[in-house]
DNA sequence: TAAGTTTGATAAAACGTTTTACTTAATGAT
DNA sequence: ATCATTAAGTAAAACGTTTTATCAAACTTA
């Protein structure tokens, strides 16, 4: 049974009708009888008929299809979340169009010019510093637009994401509350807005526990550093502070690298050195004795930012622009951070 | 600077030209002068003139998309191979359209008719049995299909995948040459050839050493298990056969759930079982002793994918419908399956 | 010079829809 | 019986491209 991928016109024809009156019937538009009206229902039934897309597209403008923007598709967090704004997507008919950016401004650019040559009517992206402008463009052209895991401090964009800096500042405390004196932190070099927040959640809690930050416990990633590079800074970084009994990584990334450095330098986790770190996942799940984690509520994210960005496209003419969603984390206590002694 | 979208008949104004004209100078076409190609060259640059993707496509029949079918995006596996598609498809000019099956056969029909329809120009699609007779269709539609990770038995359908069969052999085989003599297999009960492929490698390992198959050291974990039971089913097969001392999971779900059971039961790697999972992950390579895993070429995999798909796509007129590639896979060998004693 | 050929440019049709404006027939009101 | 209203259906334009067929002018050839 192949689709002979009949139209309208062929509908029409087949059912003595005009092209008007299929396509009215279609769409439960005009004043159609019911007799023609079942005519041409069931004919359309019977030959599998669905409308051309294109030619939808191109007489209304619209293509129902979403632009999700991540920085990489490869990570649990974004793969978790595509796939329930994937499935939020398809229950309103919209289908979803992936591209990553690699955290690449140019790519990211890219990408967003390729997405916006009208086949696109929604965007959800992960902000980069860099992307203000095409994006604020976007908005110019009532395109609507969700910012996801980030946004652009000072704009009115829309965005969603976990709530950094309470997240960061409750693992710490969490690690104080243990009994743990020197916290460390690692994080990385990239002029992310979610970074900075997490950076200062830890430095706020050490600041409500009445501790001095030592900058010396806070280290720096580069941004361009390879793998291998990385985990020989990270060694070095925690050898050459050996007064640290703990360490908070801000993302999951960080934190394994972290976990493999630690085993490779012989440290014992929580005794000679306790961990936390931003994102849950199977490692630290399973990793012995288990490591403390800040969940991110992935599924909340992305059905708020796929909620509000679907309310938007089906011509809700709400402001959203100053909706600013900080969603709770979870921080799920293991062996990595038992009390202290 | 807003896009003022102009469309080729604004360019013909400008330039006073016809819109013909614009045309062919855009799409190096007819034959027109120097003088006015450069200028309609020029206005179009200027203005960042884009065609409208919808009347290309309309009027060609082409979208320059492609469907990415796969099993789920939340996985590792999938995860890197749909980077690979996107960035060799993105070189073509080509964008992905990405939709998830959750290994249900109706979701998987669903999802193929919904891409059919007119919007997309090829496939990548993890393979079900039950998508035989929709994947066929396509193709008797002209729609250039490739499979990933899996195949039809019969069927003259191009695939790419990991060499299931070998990969699974020399697993076992290394096994067995460590010293291991009671191997078990833990498999998933899914009607999918790559696994049924892994577990005739494995029993084909242990003719070659001519060890008997001991059926009950097989045990196949029932699909809609949740997480917890499987866990449960999973320790008590290993509690129940202690005279295992080696143990083969066909997917890195299985390998990991394995884990958490082997922890459970407060089982030493590999003294008292050591472990080969297939698919390596961060999981296995971090997990004390580190876990000797199959790994699969996934950017060979996805890049002869790819590679396959556009060929086909730009007119080869090969007749790729026996095209079935097997790519071998490496074992990472760790901790968890060194010698015996 | 007449006839053929090449060059440069364009008009118009087509792709498959949606939607506005219109027609015709039937119904209702007075 | 007349006019107004409503119901049921349709013609035609438009969305932005690509492509075929055509045309006029310029250039060759004999």
């Amino acid at each position: 049974m192949i689709n002979k991928k009949l139209s309208i016109k062929d509908i029409a024809k087949l059912t003595n009708t005009s092209i008007t009156t299929v396509s009215f019937v279609l769409n439960g538009k005009g004043r159609i009888s019911k007799e023609i009206s079942k005519k041409i229902l069931d004919v359309a039934a019977k030959n599998g008929y669905e409308p051309n897309r294109m030619a939808v597209g191109l007489r209304t403008g619209v293509s129902k299809v979403i632009g999700l923007v991540v920085e990489t598709i490869g990570g649990v967090f974004f793969g978790e979340m595509a796939k329930v704004i994937e499935e939020e997507a398809e229950k309103e008919g919209y289908r979803i169009i992936y591209c990553s950016t690699n955290n690449n401004i140019q790519k990211g650019k890219d990408v967003i010019k390729m997405l916006s040559q009208q086949l696109v009517d929604g965007y959800i992206v992960t902000p980069m510093k860099g992307l203000e402008k095409d994006i604020q463009n976007l908005i110019a052209n009532e395109k609507p637009v969700v910012l996801i895991d980030g946004y652009f401090p000072g704009l009115d964009i829309p965005y969603v994401l976990v709530d950094n800096y309470n997240s960061a500042f409750n693992a710490v405390d969490h690690l104080l509350h243990a009994g743990y004196k020197n916290v460390g932190l690692v994080t990385a070099d990239l002029d992310l807005v979610q970074l900075q927040d997490r950076a200062q959640g830890y430095k706020d809690a050490l600041k409500a526990h009445h501790i001095k930050e030592d900058k010396k416990l806070v280290f720096k990633l580069p941004f361009q550093a390879g793998k291998e590079e990385s985990i020989k800074a990270i060694k070095a970084f925690i050898e050459q502070h050996k007064q640290m009994d703990a360490l908070f990584f801000t993302t999951n990334y960080l934190g394994t690298m972290g976990l493999e450095c630690i085993q490779e330098l012989q440290l014992s986790i929580p005794n000679d050195l306790a961990v936390v770190s931003f994102d849950d996942n199977e490692v630290f799940s399973l990793y012995p004795p288990g490591i403390t984690t800040v969940r991110q509520p992935t599924y909340e994210i992305a059905k708020s930012a796929i909620d509000l960005l679907l309310s938007q496209m089906n011509g809700d003419k709400d402001d959203i622009s100053k909706v600013k969603l900080r969603i709770p984390s979870q921080l799920i206590q293991r062996g990595s951070t038992i009390l202290k002694n």
